[in-house]
DNA sequence: CGAAAACGATAATCCGATTCTCACCAACCG
DNA sequence: CGGTTGGTGAGAATCGGATTATCGTTTTCG
């Protein structure tokens, strides 16, 4: 059994030959993939809805209607369906922030838009504001532990991010829009890291000290852009 | 077993009413102390030495030579074993901080050199530099799951870190030596947060891509200080 | 001195993840 | 058609680790 990595659904114009072995090989693919979509979904689920990563594989197959023998079957452990389940997030906010940032006129303006954007994504839900997450904060210590623990796993999935910022970047400087020089591929996973742990984590200083005037979003956009220098 | 009194804790310009107290208190919070300390040691071992804080209880017990009675006789749970290294820690590197700085000129460089000691401190250990680390990478983890999961014992604990951070931010503010406008409070805990989750974890792009011919620690505070405007 | 508190040693519980067993069923093969 | 094979469900069994409980013993303290 090689079940491909990522087969799309819909697939639309192929030649015979292909449809003819898809005939053949689809239903148990496609059976496998509703499978460990059950999985992610309620996993998913579970993620948002409270308690961070502390759910248990037990409540996973629960509230997908799988059983515990069909879970190992498709993933070696939490740790996967975990991993898996975190890309998904990483391609979807990726996706997500190219059509915000599409109506933006100048590379500056994609590129503040962009880190905007993304510190909302990865801010903890609050407000009224029922915004389609991709994102849950609840990935924070996960990505965080991924990183130290898992670093080429975790660069792996962050892949769709740092490209499209690095392109930004790269864009940006074109336009001279930022000082060149820069390094764009350090620079770019250390603003994402930047913005990931100060949204997803209560600031160090006084925890809900002042209710911040300012967007914080907008406050670590300056510092990137302006540092705190004169 | 002889309560061996060769731990003289440094009680030095007290008044006599307390010394009086402390002749009684004193004996029973010694044993107390000793062993608690005995703990902290064994657990601060276990975490330098390799796998993080995935040491466990067991572990800690043998090493400090204890009784598993004791350890939750003194300690809720791991957990709170955990937060208590923490705190010390950062009352470790604070202290060291300080001794680092004192001999900078002005506060700008009492600021720089705070910024890129601390991020060494954060650094796993590489090279033969045997530096005395106070803040094991091993927290890391340890302290962004404080963070996001436990905001108010977290910032309890930053206190020292932090307050001292956003003196040396006022002291530069004072001599001009960054803008003026900055909320310190929380810009102390951003860069805080930004140091540290850059130097525990591995940087989001390439891994070990680069051997990077530029300290990061210099490179994270030229973004910090100069922004990457033009 | 005697009760209370602290211990040490060790067994018992609890929780979750991961594995293992057994039985079923559907497609496939000769 | 009978047999084989592989995916599957339903649980039970195992395992690692934290946390609790038990039971004598020792120390502390009034």
């Amino acid at each position: 059994m090689s079940p491909s990595p990522e087969q799309p659904k819909k697939r639309s114009a192929v030649s015979r030959r292909e449809a003819a072995v898809a005939r053949v090989l689809d239903p148990a693919r496609e059976r496998a993939e509703t499978r460990v979509q059950a999985f992610l979904d309620a996993a998913m689920e579970l993620m948002n809805s409270g308690s961070g990563q502390e759910f248990t594989v037990q409540e996973v197959i629960e509230r997908s209607g799988q059983s515990l023998r069909s879970f190992y079957q498709y993933f070696d452990g939490k740790y996967e369906l975990l991993l898996a389940l975190f890309e998904d997030s990483v391609r979807t906010v990726a996706a997500q922030l190219t059509e915000e940032i599409a109506n933006e006129a100048t590379a500056l303006d994609r590129l503040h838009r962009f880190i905007v954007e993304y510190f909302h994504q990865c801010q903890p839900a609050i407000k009224g504001r029922t915004t389609k997450r991709g994102f849950a904060p609840a990935f924070a210590s996960f990505s965080h532990q991924l990183l130290t623990e898992h670093p080429v796993e975790a660069s792996r999935a962050f892949v769709p991010l740092a490209t499209m910022l690095e392109g930004l970047l790269a864009a940006a400087a074109d336009e001279s829009a930022i000082r060149s020089g820069l390094d764009h591929d350090r620079l770019a996973g250390t603003i994402l890291q930047a913005i990931m742990f100060n949204a997803f984590a209560a600031t160090i200083s006084g925890v809900s000290a002042h209710p911040s005037e300012v967007d914080p979003g907008e406050e670590l956009w300056d510092l990137l852009i302006n540092g705190m220098g004169k």
